[in-house]
DNA sequence: TTGAAAGCGATACCAC
DNA sequence: GTGGTATCGCTTTCAA
């Protein structure tokens, strides 16, 4: 069960034997297939907490996310546990569903596990853990949230160039009635989506008309937003959505309502998840690399042997627009629901 | 940063600082508050591998999943993982990939984590792990997979009545060609579904034809079976899925080609997903409730101070037939593809 | 009610 | 190349 016992029954130092099972190349070819042996024989499984006790390091990395339901976040992060793996790290998960709180003792827990680096997949952040991280000295990564810092590297999308291209598509089809449906609107880069349409319509649409409503970021939120959204007066022509998954909610409930997308309102998603291919009718969105976004926060917490992105920097991630059959020519007569 | 430095700092020794961070109750009112202010001042953050080093517990759960990307397993995740959290338990867990050259190695790591419990949501299973798991003497529970044992509770779900549901009722419908999209015919849970099909049209419907496809477990795995089964000859009046995840694929595809659910033909998943209710049309499906799931994956490995399931016990859960948009009666002119 | 000290199971430095 | 052993940070008797 533990390194003594298989170093007695290879006759070898416990010295030795962590040396074959670290893969120290100083030992000789016979000791180590002896020590081998051993190892299999007695089904041997080091001790991991004594492991990263004694050597002081971990091999392990932690996540944080906001919301492991949304598959945008759970696309970034199995690139980034893929690429742990492929180190030979291992990761340990927690899902904070946007609070606070859950942030904390997360973050907390992370440190006591003396993780080799930690990514934060987050919309909330507070400030007071940004300093509880800068202080542990460890490397982490933020994406959407915090400053680039000392051992702290930043990941964000670039936002308002993705609504830009919503905004003026919209534009040119016509669209002056925007209904914008969204989730926690206080948190930042939720609300950049937000700040950003409202500036761009501004731009290419003066006197152009918006209305928010916001829910919970789901499937059900997303229909429960809308079902405000029509009860709250004359429907808008198009509905930008904060992300894809919402809007997959939203769709649901214009069909139930039998009106129809695009003829009778346009929708917009964002993120580009597998989803909004596969949704009715496919979804007008943004696309927002995920697996660049994991490899880069991978890559920023165990910098590999080669000149690899060094802690202390921001990286900038940019969208890309993408039609498909959601958005079509504004409606000209008022649609009665 | 260590329990030396808060002791230090308390002006008392390590082992009462241990005690107040246990809630030992031995410790005088005044000295624990003094202790709590060092903790606090020095923003002090117990090494977890310390601590399970020398407790030889872990308050850790292992959780071994087949595919997170399905969100069958990801309900039922998150349910186990809630659970832990409300009871004070780290979580870890491991994507396998329907691989078994994953699986073995995540044991092995959850293992040497020394894990309190450990959850096995899979489809795949390997005989050896079974015994090894077996011999770690700590709880397992496996979901679909393996046999109870000595400290090994089963969890499955009663696929035949679910399948022998959508049979009877696609035969009263008048479906007597069917079609049967699944992945990864070999694993035992999915294959029962397959078996149950063939066994209950049998029954039900003597001389019903059913052609089996199989792809990957995903989206574009259903959408892949779909287009094979349609090029493969005339299609059937009823496409059944394995499950709702591929049937959302399985609709796309069919959407695409302009075949009409369900006036051309009907499809039918399995689990009662979310999205199942989100997709077009809104799947006819058989609902396994991932929440009891969860919970009875938990209690059995955790059970509380109340008599509990006891590990070496067999759960089965019922699942239910629930009708939606997806079915019709079957066309009875053969489609034009 | 509190302190001293013996482990827990590995790593890594220092001798041989 | 290999072995001895101090050490990591905490829990947990055993005494006081």
């Amino acid at each position: 069960m533990s390194l003594e016992a298989v170093a007695k029954r290879a006759g070898v130092s416990t010295a030795t034997v962590s040396r074959v099972l670290n893969g120290i190349s100083v030992v000789k070819g016979t000791t180590r297939t002896r020590v081998m042996k051993a190892v299999a024989e007695l089904k041997y499984h080091p001790n991991l907490h004594a492991r990263s006790l004694a050597g002081g390091r971990s091999r392990t990395v932690g996540v944080i996310v906001s919301n492991l339901d949304n598959p945008f976040f759970l696309d970034v992060y199995r690139t980034v546990e893929s690429d742990c793996h492929a180190q030979g790290f291992e990761v340990v998960v927690a899902n904070t569903a946007y609070s606070s709180e859950q942030l904390v003792s997360s973050v907390r827990l992370m440190l006591g596990r003396r993780v080799a680096g930690l990514a934060a997949i987050l919309s909330e952040i507070d400030e007071a853990i940004v300093q509880e991280l800068t202080d542990a000295k460890i490397p982490v990564v933020f994406f959407d949230v915090g400053r680039p810092g000392e051992n702290i590297t930043k990941i964000r999308v670039n936002y308002r160039k993705g609504v830009e291209r919503i905004a003026e598509y919209l534009t040119q089809l016509g669209h002056r009635d925007i209904g914008f449906i969204t989730h926690h609107m206080a948190l930042e880069p939720v609300n950049a989506r937000q700040l950003a349409l409202i500036d761009s319509l501004a731009v290419v649409s003066p006197g152009a008309r918006v209305r928010v409503f916001a829910s919970s970021d789901s499937l059900e939120g997303g229909r429960q937003a809308a079902r405000e959204l029509l009860l709250s007066g004359p429907a808008p022509t198009a509905i930008v959505c904060v992300n894809d998954f919402m809007a997959v909610g939203v769709l649901k409930e214009l069909r139930e309502r039998g009106i129809r997308v695009p003829e009778d309102i346009s929708v917009t998603g964002f993120d580009n998840i597998k989803l909004s291919e596969f949704c009715y009718p496919a979804l007008t969105t943004v696309h927002v690399p995920r697996d660049v976004i994991g490899h880069t926060l991978f890559s920023s917490l165990i910098p590999d042997a080669m000149g690899n992105p060094v802690p202390g920097r921001e990286h900038v991630i940019d969208p890309e627009f993408m039609v498909r059959d959601s958005t079509a020519v504004a409606r000209t007569t008022p649609l009665r629901i």
